[in-house]
Parts: C-alpha cells; sequence; structure tokens
DNA sequence: TTTATAATGTTGTAAAAGCAACAATTAAGA
DNA sequence: TCTTAATTGTTGCTTTTACAACATTATAAA
C-alpha cells in the first residue's frame, strides 16, 4: 500500500479535475488524502477490482486507466453497468448506502490506478473538524445523484425492445452528449453488446443494416449518426 | 399551497419513518420544514406530477398514497421504473445533481399527498446556520445511494435475455427482500409488464407456464415462488 | 342484481433474437 | 515480414417475442 506521498503531479490534476473533489482548494485536498488515508493502488489489465458479494466500506476514485462495471446473472450473461476513466468514481453508491454488499465486479480494463477512499472517514468530521468535510459531502451528493441519471439513461437503452432501438438510443445519448454527429464510443463490439445486453453477432448484423440503410456509419470504435438516424428516433 | 401548518399527525409519522429524515429530532423535523419551506401538495388519482423534461429544484416525499415514475420512449412504450409509497421519494436525484432536466413522468397512482422539499434550501446553511443541515444532507447522500442500488437491482431484471428469466429475476429479488416465499407485488399485470419491459400478454402466458409447471402461484397480486423456481435461478 | 368497464388470460402469426459455426478482417508478437 | 490471436462480420436454424384480436374473469356502478 502507497502513501499519499507517492501521488504524482498528474495524479493530482486528475484528483483536482474530478467532481468530487469540486470547489476544495489544493490544501484541502491534500488535508481530505491525509485525513482519511487514502492510498494509490496499481492494478494490472483484466485484474478484479472488487467482487460481487464484498461488503463495501471504500471507494474508488481512478486516477488512470478504467474500470468495467459489470454485472454478471444466473445463466451467464455479462452486463456491462459502465466504463468509467480518469477523474470517475466507482463503487461509490454502495459505500454509501451504509453496509451495502457489492452485486457488481469491477475489473481494471487496462493497467489502471485507483485512489482507494473511505467512505466513513468522510461522513464523520475528524477531530480536527475540517471544514472541508462538508463541502466534500455536498460534492459526494451530487456525484451520487448524477450516476443515478446515468443509470436512468441507461436503462432507457436497454429497455428498448429490440436491439435495433437499442443501438439507436445509445447512439443517440451519445450524440446528445457529445453534441456532435460523429465520434468515439468507449466499447469495442462485444462489450458494447454486453452494455446493451444483446447478442454480439445479432448486433453486428444490426448495424451492418443501419449501416446499409443509410442511418449510421462507423468503422471500429469510430460512429457517425447521420439524418435518417435522428428521424426515426424522433429528436 | 399549504403550509406547514395543516400538517397532519399522521404525516409526521410518516416524514419521521423516512429515511430521510433519520435521526433527526422532531423539533429539527419542525425547523427543516419551517426553514425550507416545505408545503404539502394534494394530487389526485392519474395527474402528472412532473413532466419530462422539466427543470427540477424541488424533490417529493411522498405523504400517502403512491406515485409512478415512468419513462416513455420514442415508439409509445411506457416504462416503469418505480412505484413509490409513503416515506418514500422522488426527483431527488435530479434535485441534487445539480441542474438537471427530468428525464421522466411521475404521476399520482392514486389519490396522493406529497411534501414539496427545496434542494437549494437543504444544501445552502441558512443564516441561523441550523445543525441539522448536515445530518441532512449525509441521510440524502445516504437515501440518494440506496436509490442507485434499487436501480441496479431493476437493471439486472430487465437486461435479462426472457421473459421467463425477467419474471424469476424479479420474483427472486422480491422474495429475497421479504424473506417469504409468498408475497405481495405492487403492480397489476400491465405495470409489471411495464416494469420489466416486455409484453403484457406474453408476460401472461409466461405466468400461466411458470404455474404449469410448478415454479410460482399467483393469484391477483399475491405471488408464491417454489423451490423449483429458486432451482432454476441458482440462490 | 344487472350492467358496464377494467383486468387478466389465450391463441395464432409474423418479426426479431439468440445461438452456433464459420469466414473475414485487424491487431499483436515473434 | 510472417504467424498467431483477437476482433468483427455473416449466415441458417430454433426459440422467443411482439402484436393483435378475442375470450374470460373480476370489479365497480347503477
Amino acid at each position: 500500500m502507497l502513501l499519499k506521498s507517492t501521488l504524482t503531479d498528474k495524479d493530482y490534476e486528475v484528483i483536482k479535475s474530478s467532481k468530487c473533489f469540486e470547489n476544495l482548494s489544493d490544501e484541502e485536498i491534500e488535508k481530505v488524502i491525509k485525513c482519511t488515508n487514502a492510498v494509490k493502488k496499481p492494478y494490472s489489465k483484466g485484474e478484479t477490482i472488487m467482487r460481487d458479494g464484498d461488503k463495501v466500506l471504500n471507494f474508488g476514485l481512478v486516477l488512470s486507466g478504467s474500470v468495467m462495471i459489470s454485472k454478471d446473472d444466473f445463466w451467464g450473461n455479462i452486463n456491462i453497468l459502465d466504463k468509467r476513466g480518469p477523474g470517475r468514481l466507482y463503487a461509490e453508491s454502495f459505500a454509501f448506502a451504509g453496509n451495502a454488499l457489492s452485486d457488481v465486479f469491477v475489473y481494471a480494463n487496462e493497467d489502471t490506478e485507483i485512489l482507494l477512499l473511505n467512505a466513513n472517514s468522510i461522513l464523520t468530521t475528524c477531530e480536527r473538524s475540517c471544514d472541508y468535510h462538508n463541502k466534500l459531502i455536498r460534492n459526494m451528493l451530487s456525484v451520487v445523484a448524477m450516476e443515478n441519471l446515468d443509470m436512468n439513461e441507461k436503462i432507457s437503452h436497454v429497455t428498448q425492445r429490440t436491439t435495433r432501438q437499442k443501438l439507436l438510443s445509445y447512439l443517440t445519448s451519445v450524440y446528445k452528449h457529445t453534441g456532435k454527429c460523429t465520434f468515439d464510443i468507449p466499447y469495442n463490439r462485444q462489450e458494447l453488446a454486453d452494455y446493451l445486453s444483446v447478442d454480439r453477432s445479432a448486433m453486428s448484423s444490426e448495424l451492418g443494416r443501419l449501416k446499409r440503410e443509410g442511418l449510421i456509419d462507423y468503422s471500429k470504435n469510430h460512429f457517425q449518426l447521420k439524418k435518417k438516424a435522428l428521424k426515426e428516433v424522433y429528436i
């Protein structure tokens, strides 16, 4: 376990950019890391960070790399909930729900560094009664609320009845967020299928069909949403 | 608009029982309602409480009755996210995410009374610098985090590939929460179909099949989950 | 009690999904 | 560069769904 002293300048930049630490001064951030005994932890590609069933007391902030949050079911289906890169958190909902057990897997999607934070240390005002606690908790409330809206959005994709509609719903939401008709998505085909909870090969054919019909264009992870597609989802 | 003075004893009981106001004394609760200008509002059955696209500054606590939170898509499908009864909140994630627009509908499922609370008033310490603010915000963090876990659970139902699996996933989760093999569910058939994002009639046949195969039994909203069903989902 | 209305169940058909096996393409390593 | 592995695309078959139309059963109102 590495102490805060090993945090690099780049780490601090990521931390500062995180919504979690918004409006906190550099000194306050220093204090948080010291008072809560936050530690940096490296994970290599594919390594499990959190297991289904784990008791969750800590949550993590991604410093570099990215993590996948996935929910696997009885029948062996992999359901990707989200992919989170630098500045994003994971497990924060479990940590702040109080005594919750994880019902997801979290694993390193590539070589990844995590800043591990303890939820309780943040919730309980330390002896020095640091003022930043209140700011931090307000930030956490906002972050957890936003995660909730993200999950809401994911639900609107997976509840679509056909693979075609799921794809269009997802691509349209990326378009809305980026404001651009061409964009890269963070998933490869298998991951996208697991994210939308559909069969990869069926999704692949549907993508081909959408391309032939002139609704979208793509190559690898780069997609273009054409006017015809926006018409089909009544934007 | 009715002021706090019109809150009945029963209302106060509901408020006290809500996770939102946990660990707050009666006086503190009084203060919250006074300081934040919380108001009680009645809605009649079927009335819309919040619309898709609304800017959300307030959130609600259900005092009596119940509300449906629903997300309707381009193709006319109704997707019920949740049904919330006395003591539960709605729109809290939008309100605390900061400047969020609603992407859901909320409507009164029956004659319903709501306590409308202002998120900003809770977030900003009032001139009297009431101590309860901090308790309240911690509670809100916990409540929003728990809603998030609930949504996670809903996702695990709707991402199942077949109607049969969706039903078993849902019924099993009710079983896990209640700890009992027989229980009432809060939805009628159409609502359950909208909750699981499947066709009502197809779901109805699947329910019949599950009953004939001896996995479940039911009549109206009362369900029994038999051993054979638990085996099928590998509990 | 009778009648109207809502809720639930049933069935047939067309469309779509899941699955498996394999082909083609791309990326990675020797 | 060549070879191997991973990713992506394609196709046929079987299962399941969505949809529509209608039957049956409950519920509420007159």
